[in-house]
DNA sequence: AACAAATCCAACCGCATGGCC
DNA sequence: AGGCCATGCGGTTGGATTTGT
């Protein structure tokens, strides 16, 4: 199947957006919604590829974009859910709300995976790294003062928005059509949701399970029996339900400390526990939202 | 002060997917 | 069925900034 480019690249603005650029974009937006990237350029009055401004409206226009450090809480979630699910990044953003996928994938690639290396412990596989631990990383200035800086950068007409400590606990009900799948994902189950966190606990793994589907549905497949995924990033995603998580077990290789073996022991605590009869069709709707 | 190295992140790029015709 | 479009995703890069020497 041909693929026509997304744009022709000749005449275009590429590189930083300016001021006025991100105004146009804006404007834009707010007037006619999102959506229609390809023709947005021409209509807003902007030398872009249609795909850029998607880009920029998405990772840093967006008015409910939330600007400042990773808080620790935030930290903590994306590397649970890291272990989980690898680089999915949109699906760790979409636990994250105020964050973006590149934001968090930028912070992984910069703080997270060094940090995990730092502790002996590589990103995806958790395994533990042979020889001494190397040199943390230093500091410099404090991450909003730098991203202040970038901003500068890129665009200096904005305004610091203080960070705000998220509170991300009960799931929402994100989109969750195919398009919200990694396309590599191996499975094509309706009645399927995807484990986007794993928060709680102390220590290590904890036991709250936070899905991408609102939670009397979660509760109520769990009853059912419906599959959950899994996956580490450098395998093939696993399909986990209340008598799969053995070989979940076996298929993610445990850390030394048997964090995730813990965590899938409390899960199937969890599974057991939960005593809810909900109808499974509600699920199947959700998913088709 | 000057330079090199390290760090960081916005933006770019290529590709996959779904939908429409 | 196949071509094309629109969109989303994840990997990579460019270059500004910071830190070290």
């Amino acid at each position: 199947m041909g693929r026509a480019p997304c744009c022709s690249k000749v005449g275009l603005h590429r590189g930083p957006w300016t001021p006025r650029e991100d105004t146009l974009l804006t404007k834009y937006v707010q007037a006619h919604g999102e959506g229609h990237w390809r023709s947005l350029p021409k209509n807003a009055g902007l030398l872009r590829c249609g795909k850029s401004c998607r880009l920029r409206w998405m990772n840093y226009l967006r008015p409910d974009i939330k600007r400042g450090n990773i808080t620790p809480d935030e930290d903590d979630i994306i590397i649970r859910m890291h272990s989980l699910l690898g680089n999915r990044w949109s699906l760790i953003a979409g636990r994250l709300p105020g964050r973006t996928d590149n934001e968090i994938k930028n912070y992984w690639n910069t703080h997270l995976s060094k940090q995990l290396k730092n502790q002996g412990t590589v990103p995806n596989t958790r395994k533990k790294l042979p020889g001494p631990t190397q040199r943390v990383p230093k500091r410099r200035k404090n991450d909003s003062a730098k991203k202040e800086d970038n901003n500068k950068k890129v665009n200096k007409s904005k305004t610091k928005v203080e960070p705000v400590k998220p509170k991300i606990h009960q799931p929402k009900p994100v989109r969750f059509t195919s398009l919200s799948l990694p396309r590599n994902d191996s499975f094509e189950s309706n009645n399927l949701s995807t484990i986007t966190s794993i928060q709680g606990g102390e220590g290590g793994f904890g036991a709250e399970i936070v899905v991408d589907v609102p939670w009397d549905d979660f509760k109520s497949n769990q009853e059912n029996g419906v599959s959950f995924l899994v996956g580490d990033g450098d395998h093939e995603d696993y399909l986990v339900n209340g008598t799969d998580l053995n070989q979940c077990r076996h298929y993610i290789e445990p850390t030394e400390n048997n964090s995730l073996e813990k965590l899938y022991e409390e899960y199937l605590q969890l599974l057991k526990a939960d005593s809810d009869q909900v109808q499974l069709g509600s699920l199947a709707e959700s998913l088709l939202v």
